[in-house]
DNA sequence: GTTCCACCACGTCAGAACTC
DNA sequence: GAGTTCTGACGTGGTGGAAC
């Protein structure tokens, strides 16, 4: 490992741990979250202020949506039913299963008995050792709070196809290019191009094959309806034939009416050498008979999942950054919760306690 | 201009979690 | 239990700002 890249390593780690919350640590009873924390106390109905040791305050049972009424205790010994400033409770960030029953664990803690103790410490290993998922648990959260949106779940993803090529004909070949964009190419000439960098479906775009009637020798004309296309780019199809974007001006005038305006244009060729750097040829999904065969249908294979997984790995922090942006707020609207507690808790002692004046 | 540093995004791998 | 999905870990490259 470089010097850089340990550093880097030691950096997002550090991030990391900052906002873990059951993932791998294996005494969690002392780490927890912000938000495992937060959690526990909307939970069971505490709360922590410091600067007011002597107020003991007791939730009374206050479920989620129910009026916050909280029992007060002051130094004076007076008990004050106060109506709290959190009318609508906001449902913890991380709500899901394994997380309340972690804080029903920890709670259980302070229990005297030890049989508990061990049958806790038991459940929560186990349910420690389980990942939270940053979809299902948004996804919680959101059913909760109207306000969050849903992390939608993908029906392609579903259906184990990865969302760029999920409405993709059955291709007879997917070819990667130099520029990572994929290009299968389906029986009835369709040609689609799944382009990893773009989000979601945008990144799909089909081609139509125009080489009806008297095609000019050694050349196909292919529509191809890109949002933009920078450079050309040139990759291989079956029949050893070549895929050719064409720069503006490389076309024959009789083909410039297939391709209009700022559509970018392919053509298919006869290929003039070797594969370029950075195409990956793959075999069709055929008859396998030659070990060659089974290695390029190995490879077609590791190339789809290593699709599959960038995509995967891309959609993963894209939910990890919503998910700690949902932190992040959901600190912030606790920290405004909190202040709004105190001054209350102050503006109630002002109140009951005896004048000095 | 160069170097250093911090940050970010990405691709890949491995293994946990999940689904059927 | 096998196959798929998800996510932590790791390494890499790009970028912007600060210091020189």
């Amino acid at each position: 490992m470089s010097k850089c890249g340990r550093k880097k390593y030691m950096r997002t780690n550090v991030r990391q741990m900052t906002m873990e919350t059951v993932e791998s640590q294996q005494d969690r009873s002392v780490t927890h979250s912000v938000a495992e924390r937060s959690s526990a106390h909307m939970q069971t109905g505490q709360i922590s202020v410091p600067t007011l040791a002597q107020v003991s305050v007791a939730g009374s049972g206050t479920g989620r949506g129910s009026p916050a009424v909280t029992l007060v205790q002051l130094p004076s010994g007076q008990t004050v039913q106060v109506q709290g400033v959190i009318q609508t409770p906001h449902p913890s960030v991380i709500q899901s299963p394994q997380i309340q029953t972690v804080q029903v664990a920890t709670i259980a803690e302070t229990d005297d008995s030890a049989e508990s103790e061990v049958i806790d410490s038991h459940k929560r290993r186990e349910i420690l050792s389980r990942r939270p998922s940053y979809r299902k648990i948004l996804n919680e959260l959101s059913s909760d709070v109207p306000g969050i949106p849903k992390i939608e779940e993908e029906k392609s993803e579903e259906e184990g196809t990865p969302p760029n090529i999920a409405t993709m004909a059955v291709p007879t070949s997917i070819y990667q290019t130099s520029t990572g964009q994929y290009i299968a190419i389906a029986q009835g000439g369709t040609i689609q191009i799944s382009n990893p960098g773009s989000d979601g479906v945008q990144g799909l775009q089909a081609l139509t094959m125009t080489n009806s009637g008297a095609p000019p020798p050694g050349a196909t004309i292919v529509q191809y309806a890109a949002q933009s296309a920078d450079g050309t780019q040139q990759f291989f199809v079956p029949g050893s034939q070549v895929v050719v974007q064409d720069e503006e001006t490389d076309l024959a005038p009789s083909h410039m009416a297939a391709a209009t305006g700022d559509m970018p244009t392919y053509q298919i060729r006869a290929p003039t050498t070797a594969l370029p750097q950075g195409v990956v040829m793959a075999a069709s999904p055929g008859s396998l008979h030659s070990p060659q065969q089974l290695a390029e249908e190995a490879t077609r294979k590791r190339e789809l999942r290593l699709m599959k997984n960038r995509e995967a790995a891309k959609e993963c922090r894209r939910r990890k950054k919503e998910y700690v942006k949902c932190l992040e707020s959901r600190v912030a609207v606790l920290e405004v919760q909190n202040k709004k507690l105190i001054e209350e808790l102050e503006t109630l002692k002002d109140i009951c306690s005896p004048k000095t004046d």
